[in-house]
DNA sequence: TTTTTGAGTGAGTATTAACTCATTATAAAA
DNA sequence: TTTTATAATGAGTTAATACTCACTCAAAAA
């Protein structure tokens, strides 16, 4: 007998984390049309061969990555819903992991960068991928211009209006993603107070 | 004898018009790699034989335009430099500039993308191009600095670090852009005194 | 009307990149 | 050692696209 199902599954799944990981950089940093398969696999140590044998297409592969993104971009919506610690309390949290992500690794960035270009024109505006990533979009919005709103009420943030801040809030992490990938280790992440300073009432 | 020197011209710079703005278009919203050339072509209303004549390769017009929007940076910088206006007024001016400029077209926001892209992997880190794109981001950062320094000394500005708050404030400016081409109509962009906040002093 | 000059054309070519498949390598068990 | 199931390979095929060139078109003046 050969190899065990567990035993062919463990090796699928680690070709499929090399390939995941070689073609996240690679469309992050080149963009889809410049990056090409055979790249990916060089990369990823492995042949196209392989490479084909786990993703139909290039479309395909791109896609999961997406998909693999959006799930991370979800987990905050939660975060911020259902949950009723003080606004103030919840962003700091929030600023602070991405403070420390951004500050460590490329990841968070990754992630930022591939779903905004998931939804570049070329894209399919009709698919399901991206209308779910619209609606995601707009909740996650939503839901942070509703925790800006709480958190004026509250007096400890100040005056503006509640969307046009979540929309900055939301403009500047992505920038500063943008930031990140572009300058790499030449890049020192504004500090937590820097980015949440719009937000919060000054006390001296 | 056939058209006047003058008129050839005339005809010259027109097409290269259609070339420019719908190469345009077409780099910053689909990317490099994804836009082909035979496009390029369709939307300028021109043949692909004619775009050829005007430049010699893809990567030669993409070049261009990277230059034509580093242009529009420098003027920027001695914006910041070369005005000993008070350091508040400087970067109202500057943001309600942006402000609405982001707000009635994609033009600006077509500019901040595609220097992005040219400094992504891929590119030539060692041209001559690359270079200087680097070195104008850095100086526009420091004398960014600099003015929030400035502002701070007056007394109204927030205190932080100003190479940090510098860094934030041409972050945010980006994801706006990338926001604006990616929501277009849909997408209203915050008003200039959020995006000034974090710099100014709360006045009640 | 003819000539002249350079803009403008687009089918055709060369190159590159996506994708296939006949074949080989591997390691566990009989 | 042989068998077996499936991972892994990469030269070869197909499709896409960057680029060329032999030609036509347009308008001004002789």
């Amino acid at each position: 007998m050969p190899r065990s199902k567990e035993q062919f599954e463990e090796m699928r799944k680690a070709t499929r984390e090399k390939i995941h990981s070689s073609a996240m950089r690679l469309f992050v940093h080149q963009g889809y049309g410049s990056t090409n398969v055979q790249d990916i696999a060089d990369t990823a140590g492995i042949s196209i061969g392989l490479l084909y044998r786990h993703y139909k297409t290039k479309e395909e592969l791109f896609n999961e990555l997406v998909a693999y993104a959006v799930e991370g971009l979800k987990r905050n919506i939660t975060f911020f819903n259902e949950s009723d610690h003080p606004p103030k309390k919840l962003i700091t949290q929030f600023v602070n992991e991405v403070y420390s992500d951004l500050s460590h690794g490329e990841e968070l960035a990754n992630l930022l960068i591939l779903i905004n270009q998931s939804l570049l024109a070329g894209a399919d505006t009709t698919s399901k991928q991206y209308k779910e990533i619209f609606q995601v979009n707009a909740r996650l919005l939503d839901s942070t211009a509703q925790l800006i709103r709480k958190g004026q009420q509250c007096g400890e943030f100040r005056s503006g209006d509640a969307q046009e801040m979540a929309v900055f809030f939301y403009a500047s992490i992505q920038g500063l993603a943008e930031m990140k990938v572009l300058f790499k280790n030449n890049f020192t992440v504004p500090s937590p107070s820097v980015i949440t300073s719009f937000l919060f009432k000054e006390r001296e």
